[in-house]
DNA sequence: AATTGTAAGCGCTTACAATT
DNA sequence: AATTGTAAGCGCTTACAATT
């Protein structure tokens, strides 16, 4: 209750400034001063009073990570890579998790609040020139993370490479009519892979076909949700000829499309080739083949570039870009099986 | 840069008391005067500064949120709600991520630091005297969840209750020789989960078999692990007469048992009828019979309570109870099936 | 040179006094 | 009675001065 700096002062018979420079382990304390002080801290249970800090140091004792919950299994890697790397310090983390992109701003505006943290990490949201300014104007560190922007510093993915990776694989299978599902079309990640995809297609010789390219149409998460790649995938199997092998562009939605294949009493892969973009924890479970983004060190290489930037503000801007890595599982060899022991699932009998 | 109180009282042509009476909403301020303070601020783009009012009003403007990240959808659902309270509030969210169990007293000594939280939230943590002598020392307000203890304020969930509904609908399915895939025998929610398993067969005249509980052995999170549950199913599938149906305390458990019932070569629920507990978000897309345990709500309570105590701490103590909820799916109705849509997964030919 | 102390300042809130 | 202002205080950090 209460304790504050002066009573430690008082009982160990120094100052309140040295008190301070023990606990703020400056160098200038003779040892067995130091020595008393803590005795006496320890003694009493005193503990700083980190508002106090936050006001005197002119630095709040947190960092914010703005998290939109698009899908679950990003959000808690992310958040263990951010939480194992602050940790080391003694920034605590704020976190501000947006049900949907839209409600980034009002958590924005409350992270940016004078005080409130030392900086700030925004994860997969587009940078509108209004987000953009209003970041500039609070002149607060800042990383971005699955996005781009080339004013600050930023930590992604390498989408377009992703969906090359993908094409390419299912083409390497032998598949050669490739359909792809896409995300709302004004997703800035799924029209990278959309890219990825279509360069893969032009290398094999293969001219993209429009008719084989269906978006989601779910309003909610940019399209990004089961419902809307079960809608997209029972379109995309209208097509005649069908398509032999499918890009998914998230496996939340490759979720549902698995669904629409099994209604539509195909089997995958020997009907269907399918292949995902996350590497979600059900993915494996399913065997679903995808393309993993190494969530939990893109979290900690936030956390690291934000905490550089805190103690040096005018560091030159940096972006780093991770290559998505391809995980070959059983949905996209027909006739073969990985043979992994996590690919087992549920057996099924329906048609 | 650093626009202050000072700025927008001169500005204003106010002393820096009515701009604080401003921004605090006090009715002490003539309407003319509100309003032009609230002018000068907004055109100099002034906000109050969070760490200077955490100190002046001797409490902080944050609450934080101990939560072991046991299972991902827990820790998304639970979040979800406490945010969702806390929007309406002035308090931001730290969140306290632990990996495992043992890493909750570590954030616990950061979260109960003085002027970083005005309260704490601890979830699923058995309270050990250690524990509660360390959160009453802190005199701060404190509400558990998924757990319980006299002294504190506590949402729960009623897992006898659970366990009951468990075995009963297993029962009803016309199951007799029902197993129980157990977590680690000290896990206080596994645990109450048994006893209503237990109450639930003797209800029907049913003596528990012993031989017919197996627990799980993995030491990671007290056993809720996809491989415990593997492992302990494949014991429990050597007992002869093989049990008709098994209740498994965690739906992450019961996914590794269902790899081992497929790894068997038997079939659900034809040959083996399966419950699960908590209903994760891949229990629905495979059609995993379970109990649900209403996260979301609970996290919302939780924000409710701690707000209450923040503004009264002397209040009487009180502890909120859930109910789970049977949510039945095709894993335990033999030659039956739900047909609900959300139940259908990929399909496998495997044996 | 090494160590310690004094005092101002961080940006608010709020009791109390003063004014209308 | 309604409104406003003065000044102390929240618990630290740190520049600068003082001491050994």
């Amino acid at each position: 209750m209460g304790l504050t700096i002066y009573d430690i002062a008082r009982e160990a018979g120094v100052s309140i400034a040295t008190v301070s420079r023990v606990f703020n382990n400056s160098p200038r304390v003779a040892p067995h001063t130091r020595k008393r002080v803590l005795e006496v801290a320890r003694r009493l249970g005193y503990q700083p009073h980190v508002s106090a800090q936050s006001l005197a140091r002119r630095q709040a004792q947190t960092v914010a990570a703005i998290v939109p919950m698009l899908t679950n299994y990003f959000f808690v890697e992310v958040l263990r890579g951010l939480q194992d790397r602050l940790a080391e310090t003694n920034f605590d983390l704020l976190v501000y998790a947006a049900p949907t992109l839209s409600d980034v701003d009002a958590h924005l505006e409350r992270a940016l609040q004078r005080g409130r943290s030392a900086g700030v990490m925004i994860f997969s949201t587009p940078m509108s020139p209004e987000r953009v300014e209003r970041l500039q104007r609070s002149r607060q560190p800042v990383v971005l993370v699955d996005s781009f922007h080339p004013d600050f510093d930023s930590v992604s993915i390498d989408n377009e490479q992703g969906g090359y990776l993908a094409a390419r694989h299912l083409l390497e299978h032998g598949y050669r009519r490739i359909g792809l599902l896409m995300a709302h079309p004004d997703s800035v990640p799924a029209r990278e892979r959309r890219h990825g995809y279509e360069r893969a297609l032009r290398e094999a010789g293969l001219e993209p076909d429009p008719d084989l390219i269906v978006a989601s149409t779910d309003p909610h998460n940019h399209g990004y949700t089961e419902e809307g790649g079960y809608e997209a995938m029972k379109q995309l199997l209208e097509r005649t000829p069908r398509p032999e092998a499918v890009f998914v562009v998230s496996d939340i939605m490759a979720l549902g499309a698995l669904r629409a294949v099994e209604e539509a009493g195909l089997r995958v892969p020997d009907d269907l080739g399918l292949i995902g973009f996350d590497d979600l924890r059900v993915s494996r479970f399913l065997g679903l083949s995808t393309l993993r983004q190494p969530m939990y060190e893109m979290g900690k290489l936030a956390a690291e570039k934000l905490l550089r930037r805190i103690a040096e503000l005018e560091l030159p801007v940096t972006s780093t870009v991770f290559a998505p890595r391809l995980i070959c599982r059983r949905t996209c060899a027909p006739g073969a099986r990985d043979g992994q022991p996590e690919t087992a699932a549920l057996s099924q009998n329906q048609t």
